[in-house]
DNA sequence: ATGATGGACTGATACACGTCAGTCACAGGT
DNA sequence: ACCTGTGACTGACGTGTATCAGTCCATCAT
């Protein structure tokens, strides 16, 4: 893969410090390449909105660094493993191989897609549909990794993650929670995502993981 | 600028009538050149959300071509003029010019800040404070391209697209629009949103349009 | 053992916002 | 002159979710 030229070193960081600050202007990017992170706003009063989940294979920080700042913070949930590159070297990379430019182009527009949905999901979905669907949504991505399947996930969230995500309370994502294992659909307890009825969740949130779809440039 | 080079031919569409459907995989893209347009997603039940608003500069249509299925819907806010492009051309226009790969990528990054902020606003601020936050960011794009001041702007929005963008019912929309306006803020009214309190505004949403600057590759 | 910490969980109460069911003004069409 | 449709606007009422104020159970450090 072209994108091991830009390889620089490789990084850890540990759960809950962040990488990223807001308002920052840095030029490292970075691949994940184990555990968890999420990218959050934080408002003046306290609340924050993480805006999406990094997985295994996904950048972090690309977009802080196209726009020379930084608008969001980036904190890893579980101890993490990344590859760092310089945005100066990719971007020169486009010169010798324009085809890299159309896969980053696509893994951003595939970013921009998930943030939709997550913007469906907080505008037209009630609760109960919010959850369902983030946690679909969060296992078709990690079974693209091979690390999920239809039966459930092993998921380091805690339910303060999902509340901060949702734009609930974390006391209504408990109850929520509680309704969809009662239900029989899903349950989250202990670190682990279980589906119950993976085809019922489906209909429930009309989940359609067309935009997840590997079919992007990147492995053509 | 170099993507005159891909310019195909100019079209109109008259304002209410959709120019992409949601799981349509078509081939063209379009640029905006004059009046709104919206791109949204439908629900089964029949609810839509405003994703973003396109004014004259934008893309329209780019991530749609680029993931090869629409995930979205596209409407004409009001008739608008647009110049279409083929994205193949678009790509293969890379391998000629780097340059524009990482213009693009920046226009990309700059539409996946907006939708982050979006998503903020419905997550975790209340109505009036979305609402505020929004006239707040259309009318700095607006000014990027003169079409708007800190006075304020001309809008074509009715009170139904406000409400599909904030997640909001028409109704309430039309209750936080008189209370902003009760209290000095802003006013939207007969196609024209007209600041009071600039100042007061950008307070009370902790507005921050830097991840609108025009210091985007594309002008260096 | 003891206390501190963090996550899961719960009941009671409050309010922001949705829904329902309208009115009013205006524009276009017949 | 009358109908139809659209957008702005309003009051009454219901509900989903936040907030407050806890409990309980692990884990970890002392």
């Amino acid at each position: 893969m072209v994108l091991a030229s830009l390889y620089k070193r490789r990084r850890t960081f540990v759960a809950g410090r962040d990488l990223v600050h807001q308002g920052q202007t840095d030029q490292a990017a970075y691949i994940l390449f184990s555990g968890w992170a999420c990218s959050y706003k934080l408002l003046e009063d306290g609340q924050r909105q993480i805006v999406d989940f990094q997985i295994p294979g996904d950048f972090l920080g690309l977009r802080s660094v196209l726009l020379h700042v930084s608008d969001h913070s980036i904190e890893p949930v579980t101890d993490i493993e990344v590859t760092e590159f310089h945005v100066a070297d990719l971007l020169d990379a486009f010169a010798q191989t324009p085809r890299l430019a159309t896969a980053v182009l696509w893994a951003a527009s595939r970013d921009e897609a998930m943030v939709v949905e997550h913007l469906v999901d907080v505008g037209r979905r009630d609760a109960a549909e919010r959850m369902a669907h983030f946690l679909l949504e969060i296992g078709a991505r990690l079974a693209l990794i091979g690390l999920g399947s239809k039966d459930g996930y092993a998921c380091p969230l805690t339910q303060y993650h999902l509340a901060d995500t949702l734009g609930l309370s974390a006391v209504h994502v408990n109850r929520v929670l509680r309704q969809l294992r009662e239900s029989g659909l899903v349950t989250f307890r202990d670190g682990h995502v279980t589906f119950h009825d993976y085809d019922g969740l489906v209909e429930l949130t009309e989940f359609d993981p067309g935009y997840l779809d590997q079919t992007g440039p990147l492995l053509k």
